[in-house]
RNA sequence: GCGCCCGUAGCUCAGUUGGAUAGAGCGUCGGUCUACGAAACCGAAGGCCACAGGUUCGAAUCCUGUCGGGCGCACCA
């Protein structure tokens, strides 16, 4: 009974302040630019109690007749009835969905780009492999997903400056150093075997092959009288910058061709030569963030969310990767952004809440920085999962998938699943389907009207006409209904930082204007309908193009 | 043991301020090209949304527990 009290208070407040529909219905099409066009249909009120207050159905009829009564909903709407308990059913006025079109048209091809009340500049960083070996599958979905994050992100109204972070610095690099000059020394018949813990995939033979068509026999001699054991060494140093530098390049080149790239690279060994990790740790010393324990210095991160504190300088006195990471996100902090996002891969989950405590202590805002969790990338073959390992070698590369199913089917089939969902991949599948990959689906959409926009005949250009016969059908009518979903869709998918919405929406739209082409025609239709349609067509090419290009994948004018 | 991400059609997955009969692609079966591209369209079959409770007028969605899977719990990076 209160219940129902309330729910018909609220049912009355709504009616009495023009309530969300109301508000909806007078904000419609000609005010916004994009209407709300879709929302032809809207749950009302809950259920009322069986005496007294009336019911859904009577409360719907009573919202109906008001919204009906006024103007500028009866402008818009043809008819509104009551379906079910709780929902009103819209149908809107064929002038409706001229406004929508004309509206979209106009914005040209910037139909859809946000506006943000108060944009952000934001620091998205995201791949940031270890330069120690080849980019495998798994951080090809943080490429594509990071990548058109920062499309979304900047579509729909933000600053955003991308960043790569290389971790050049540590025992890891040294790792890989010894690896690679082992391999050179093996090229020149030297008994010298790849470190245990080292790196033992072909392609540190590969690397060394390069350095050796670079530099020829310059280190033999020397790696035969004092081999690998002292990482200090000049042979050690330099297989390992000249590797990394190598690694480096490839990952330039191969991002390039993925058609991800970054506004910086940022390089943690500066961090440690120019003495800021060690001037962050003095910072926090004097700020008694960070106290001296056991020969160590830790951070005091529990009271942030950690579960305990942590290491800064280990009792040899060498500073931890964490401290290196807290010198970085100063200087991030330092370069003024209003928002720092990270991206990282599901293995590094349980180092968040220091990394965020460490921001928060500098920043003193627990919301500057933001940490997206991807999930892992299996690889299935025959249905087998496969292992992957970068030190082992063993793994599925982000070349061998681009290779097997192309750049497009690649970023599309990376990013049209949520990223926090583990992504089962089976290459021989991938390849398989690659000829019935989504992707095409939504790139024949556009080539199909790119295809229209050839065979127009002349004097025919692209209008929206007042005519009785203007976007009567439902196809016409379904396709500007999703059309107009894209601004919001844009919005959404920046504010939930799910490309993978955009995927969705690219295939349904593309679903959509297929039925459209199906049943109307464009090209000998009369002339008031050819015009219009030729406008809604436009309109949808745009839309797609912008889809495709924010996911990272083209779109072609014919295939 | 603790924490994070999950469990939706045969397979891979969408489905988020909680709303009508839970959707798509692939696969299976059956239709549609003398008009702008058939890489398309139309139809059929296929579901106790892991399970059990709870909150709610209403739950795939929120809460608790159980089971199952993945990933983490360093003075590694």
């Amino acid at each position: 009974m209160k219940r129902a009290e309330r729910a018909c208070g609220e049912g009355g407040s709504r009616l009495a302040r023009g309530g969300r529909l109301g508000r909806r219905a007078r904000t419609g099409p000609r005010a916004s630019g994009r209407g709300r066009a879709r929302r032809l249909r809207d749950p009302l009120l809950p259920a009322a109690g069986r005496d007294g207050p009336p019911s859904p159905r009577e409360l719907a009829e009573a919202l109906r007749e008001r919204l009906l009564a006024d103007d500028a909903v009866a402008r818009l709407v043809e008819s509104v009835e009551v379906a079910g308990p709780g929902f009103l059913n819209f149908r809107l006025r064929r002038q409706a969905f001229a406004t929508l079109v004309e509206g979209m048209l106009a914005e040209g091809e910037e139909v859809g780009r946000g506006t943000q009340a108060r944009p952000l500049h934001i620091l998205l960083e995201y791949v940031s492999v270890n330069p120690n070996g080849p980019l495998h599958v798994g951080h090809g979905r943080y490429a594509a997903y990071g990548n058109a994050l920062d499309r979304i992100l900047r579509f729909a109204g933000h600053r955003v400056t991308s960043e790569f972070y290389i971790n050049d610095y540590g025992r890891q690099m040294e790792m890989f150093g010894r690896s690679v000059a082992a391999r050179y020394g093996q090229s020149f018949g030297l008994d010298l075997p790849v470190p245990e813990e080292g790196y033992q995939g072909e392609y540190v033979k590969e690397f060394a092959a390069r350095i050796r068509a670079e530099v020829g026999d310059q280190w033999v001699e020397l790696l035969a009288t004092q081999g690998l054991d002292d990482p200090d060494s000049d042979i050690v140093r330099f297989f390992r910058y000249r590797g990394c530098d190598l690694v480096l390049e490839q990952f330039r080149a191969e991002l390039g061709g993925f058609r991800v790239t970054f506004d910086t690279w940022f390089s943690e060994t500066p961090l440690h030569n120019e003495g800021r990790v060690q001037g962050t740790i003095d910072h926090l010393l004097d700020t008694g963030d960070a106290y001296v324990k056991d020969d160590a210095v830790w951070l005091r991160t529990s009271p942030y969310g950690d579960d305990k504190d942590r290491v800064l300088i280990r009792s040899n006195e060498r500073p931890t990767y964490f401290a290196a990471d807290i010198a970085y996100h100063q200087d991030k902090l330092s370069r003024g952004y209003d928002h720092l996002i990270n991206i990282w891969g599901a293995d590094h989950h349980g180092y968040i809440p220091r990394m965020k405590a460490a921001v928060e202590i500098l920043a003193h805002d627990p919301s500057m920085l933001e940490v997206i969790i991807g999930q892992m990338v299996n690889l299935l073959e025959a249905g087998e999962l496969r292992q992957m390992s970068t030190r082992s070698g063993e793994m599925v590369t982000l070349a061998e998938l681009v290779e097997a199913i192309g750049v497009d089917a690649a970023r599309f089939f990376l990013v049209m699943r949520s990223h926090d969902q583990t992504l089962d991949l089976d290459l021989d599948l991938a390849r398989q389907q690659s000829q019935e990959n989504p992707v095409y689906y939504v790139q024949y959409a556009h080539a199909r009207i790119a295809s229209i926009l050839r065979n127009l005949p002349k004097g025919l250009e692209p209008a929206v006409i007042n005519h009785p016969e203007v976007y009567v059908t439902p196809y016409e009518r379904d396709l500007i209904k999703s059309l107009e979903e894209f601004g919001g869709l844009v919005l959404e998918a920046a504010h939930r930082r799910a490309p993978h919405r955009v995927a969705g929406y690219a295939q349904e739209l593309a679903g959509v204007f297929h039925v459209f082409y199906k049943h109307c025609r464009v090209i000998g239709a009369e002339p008031a309908v050819a015009a219009s349609r030729l406008a809604l067509v436009l309109v949808a090419k745009r839309v797609l193009a912008r889809c495709l290009d924010l996911l990272g994948v083209s779109a072609p004018e014919s295939m």
